[in-house]
DNA sequence: ATCGTATCCGGAGTCGGATTCATTTTAGGT
DNA sequence: ACCTAAAATGAATCCGACTCCGGATACGAT
């Protein structure tokens, strides 16, 4: 992702600088809530001017989706190293709790994964098939030792999942998202000599 | 909801007449998949002015959540039927699936879960108070039987619902919907004779 | 050190869409 | 028929994303 495609030039100093900085700042504002913070403020924020930002990112909307898509790239990372670790239950159980925790950390991850799931927009296309491919992970292994019911496939995981992550809304959700992915993860092993 | 409170003037025919027309197409226009139509359309296939909008609805977001909270008010009245006419896990598994085949008529109702999960909006307090009790009801009816696992409540549940309800991005969601709802009750019964 | 140029600054201007309000119309009681 | 409060109208306003352009500046290749 920061290594630029063999035949684009690379960026200039300032310019990667500055790129950078407005990542930051609007990671900065979404993480901490404000989720329609102006463009204008986040500009600012990161000491650019709108232009700048523009320069960077196509829309408003672009500069959105490359903060959450690299929150994601960060958790997809998880799963390969969960399955070298832990047996097959273990590393599931252990993923989808580890999804809770990222989204306790901010709103960052919830809105992420939300976002991934509700829209068609061909930007996370990539982001899902990504995530997609790690549950399918480790389900594989699951089902492969008999702990996880067979049948049930990576994306369809993937939209239970975005929908749990959904659901920052109020107070203390935090614990019924711990609820909700126990029942999740029981339902995984339904009919499977546990 | 129509009856007007003891205190306020009854609207005056015409009035009432274009709310309901209003409603009326705003609904239409949202079930049909066009989430951001604009608001002078809707007014126009009301047949009436912005302005009459306005007078009605307190802004665009009003209207839309008018909308959604009648939907959800129509849904929750199943429980209490479900479960006079059936056993308390068939009714729970009905209701389930109830949520998926109204999903399935428009994007209506799963943009309306949707919203009343997502925003801590007030306005949907009601709505997702609403739908938190038509939900322990049929829990509470489980777990009496003993055919459900105790320790997950009304609200618990409808936050995982909310979340499947929001997958209508991508085709063939419908039996996705089917199989994550089947996890949620299997995980529902987890640890019980079945 | 110097030059060519990619990038930035700053903000005025466009544009689309939601919201307002002064004015006109109408329901419905007399 | 007439009167008045309620309701409707729609042009005007506001707001925020996005564009554009004429300098000013910082890089980095030489």
């Amino acid at each position: 992702m920061e290594v630029p495609l063999s035949s684009a030039r690379p960026l200039r100093a300032d310019a990667r600088r500055n790129r950078e900085a407005l990542l930051a700042a609007a990671r900065e504002a979404f993480l901490s809530g404000d989720t329609d913070s102006h463009v204008e403020e986040i500009a600012r924020s990161a000491g650019v001017a709108v232009g700048t930002l523009y320069r960077h990112f196509e829309t408003r909307e672009a500069l959105i989706e490359e903060v959450y898509r690299k929150e994601v790239d960060e958790l997809c990372a998880a799963p390969a190293e969960l399955l070298e670790r832990h047996a097959p239950e273990e590393a599931l159980r252990r993923f989808l709790l580890l999804l809770v925790e990222h989204a306790a950390v901010g709103k960052g991850m919830s809105v992420a994964l939300e976002s991934i799931m509700a829209t068609a927009s061909p930007v996370f296309e990539t982001a899902r098939t990504q995530m997609a491919n790690a549950l399918t992970q480790l389900l594989d292994a699951g089902v492969a030792a008999g702990v996880v019911r067979d049948g049930i496939t990576g994306p369809t995981l993937l939209r239970a999942l975005g929908g749990i992550c959904g659901m920052r809304a109020t107070e203390g959700w935090q614990g019924e998202a711990r609820q909700i992915t126990a029942l999740l993860f029981d339902g995984l092993r339904y009919g499977t000599a546990s």
